[in-house]
DNA sequence: TCTGGGGTCCTAGGACCC
DNA sequence: TCTGGGGTCCTAGGACCC
């Protein structure tokens, strides 16, 4: 059997966590640049709030403010920027609950995790660890958690949907017999299905099917020739009862990505160049977090392709390197390499990012065979590990390289630099991660 | 004026290898 | 009319997930 844990409105719990006033208040959570709505509470989704809004269009509909305004009362509903730092750091507690309770497990997003049941447990006893672990999660992170139970992935997933949606699972539903697993697919629309998306929902819908029950009573040989594609014949497996999609394989990445919008435009070389500078740098960082190295660069940039108005422009180019690297000097001057190419003048640019390809375990490393510089290799590595070092101990961008610096117009202060380039205006704090952000709490209050 | 960021996998077709 | 068999790698496009 297959648990999932998966975090209500994880975003929106994590910002009530430090904020218990928030408690049956309609929240939203923004993407980057608060551009759109990325999580919203249940009370906002009673409100009708769409995930994926933008945020001006809510602004404009709830007659929010579009930057906080200081004593704000009586908002109808809260509003914050995404906070990683935050969402990260809670959602790690949670994963290291499920480590002591479990017997297995894998992290399969930053609010969903995969376990493996207990073996020697069954029926109630079964559900009852759910609900004890429910609770464990409830006491000692302030976070919600719905359990669902099946004997494969597709369906615990949708028996997590229904302990969410019904009170009466108490957190926890079990999918443990033919009869539930076929009253649970009536229930489900089957765009609701864990690997039916928008394109396949539509043809489904179009060919009569409105439940996944519908679906999973068609003949495998329709789903394959209709579809001619394994993996959502592998849904439609596990739908019936089967375990047919495999389960992650805990390797490595096969490519990192860094990319942002900018908060408004960018038309001039050098401050691309930053850009990509700093989104160079996290790949760097991350390769290293993940102990390996890339042998492929790749850039892109792009204008605003809502801005109809404007010349549009869309490139994206890679750089191989001659020996793998995980270092932020070697990634970065490749990354500008690219940007050098694709740059043209002339444009707004909106948008850019870096990704690393071609990764591989970060030692042996293939040198390159001319390459006599094995011990300037060596020095770059040293470099990054102090960084790295100093970087986990006083905070992210404590040290940067100089190409990731933005110039600072009245050229004093620290070089925050991704904070320069991103607009997070309604960003909570960091109790749990900053010494700053401690919270203080006097006798008489009443979060005691 | 304002519209997110990060991933994986599958299929088809072509180039190329022995 | 006839013209092998077995592979890999790459790219583009189209899906999916959170």
């Amino acid at each position: 059997m297959y648990g999932i844990a998966d975090l209500d409105n994880c975003y929106c719990s994590c910002e009530k966590v430090f904020r218990p006033d928030l408690e049956g208040k309609p929240i939203v959570v923004l993407s980057n640049n608060d551009g759109c709505v990325v999580a919203r509470s249940n009370e906002a989704k009673a409100l009708g709030i769409k995930d994926g809004t933008p945020y001006y269009q809510l602004a404009r509909q709830f007659g929010l403010p579009l930057t906080p305004v200081a004593h704000a009362k009586g908002q109808p509903i809260e509003v914050f920027s995404s906070n990683y730092e935050l969402y990260g750091e809670l959602t790690g507690r949670v994963v290291s609950i499920i480590r002591q309770e479990a017997p297995a497990y894998f992290r399969y997003s930053i609010d969903e995790c995969f376990m493996y049941l207990p073996k020697s447990l069954e029926g109630d006893e079964l559900q009852r660890w759910g609900e004890h672990l429910h609770h464990r999660v409830r006491r000692e992170v302030g976070l919600p958690i719905s359990i669902g139970m099946a004997p494969n992935k597709t369906l615990a997933k949708i028996a997590s949907k229904l302990a969410k949606k019904f009170e009466v699972y108490r957190h926890c539903c079990m999918i443990d017999s033919d009869y539930k697993r076929e009253r649970a697919l009536e229930w489900c629309p089957v765009e609701d299905v864990w690997g039916i998306g928008r394109r396949y929902a539509a043809r489904l819908q179009s060919l009569g099917c409105k439940t996944a029950l519908d679906f999973a009573r068609h003949h495998r040989d329709w789903v394959r020739q209709t579809f001619n594609n394994i993996n959502i014949v592998r849904t439609w497996q596990e739908l019936n009862g089967e375990d047919a999609v495999p389960n992650e394989a805990l390797t490595t990445k096969k490519s990192i990505c860094t990319s942002r919008s900018f908060n408004g435009m960018v038309s001039d070389k050098e401050s691309l160049r930053t850009h990509v500078a700093n989104y160079a740098a996290r790949c760097a960082e991350k390769l290293r977090m993940q102990k390996t190295v890339a042998s492929i660069v790749g850039v892109f940039v792009n204008t605003n392709p809502f801005r109809e108005d404007l010349a549009q422009y869309w490139n994206f180019q890679e750089q191989r390197l001659i020996t793998p690297t995980s270092s932020t000097l070697a990634i970065v001057q490749a990354a500008h390499e690219v940007v050098d190419r694709i740059f043209k003048q002339g444009y707004q640019y909106k948008k850019a990012g870096v990704i690393v390809m071609g990764i591989t375990p970060d030692s042996p490393i293939q040198q390159d065979l001319f390459d006599t510089n094995a011990e300037e290799i060596q020095k770059m590595r040293r470099l990054d590990e102090a960084i790295d070092r100093i970087n986990r101990m006083l905070g992210t961008e404590t040290v940067v390289i100089g190409a990731q610096q933005y110039t600072q117009k009245d050229g004093k202060g620290k070089a925050d630099v991704f904070s320069n380039a991103i607009k997070h205006d309604f960003r909570s704090k960091n109790p749990t991660t900053r010494w700053s952000d401690i919270m203080r709490l006097n006798a008489s209050d009443e979060r005691i």
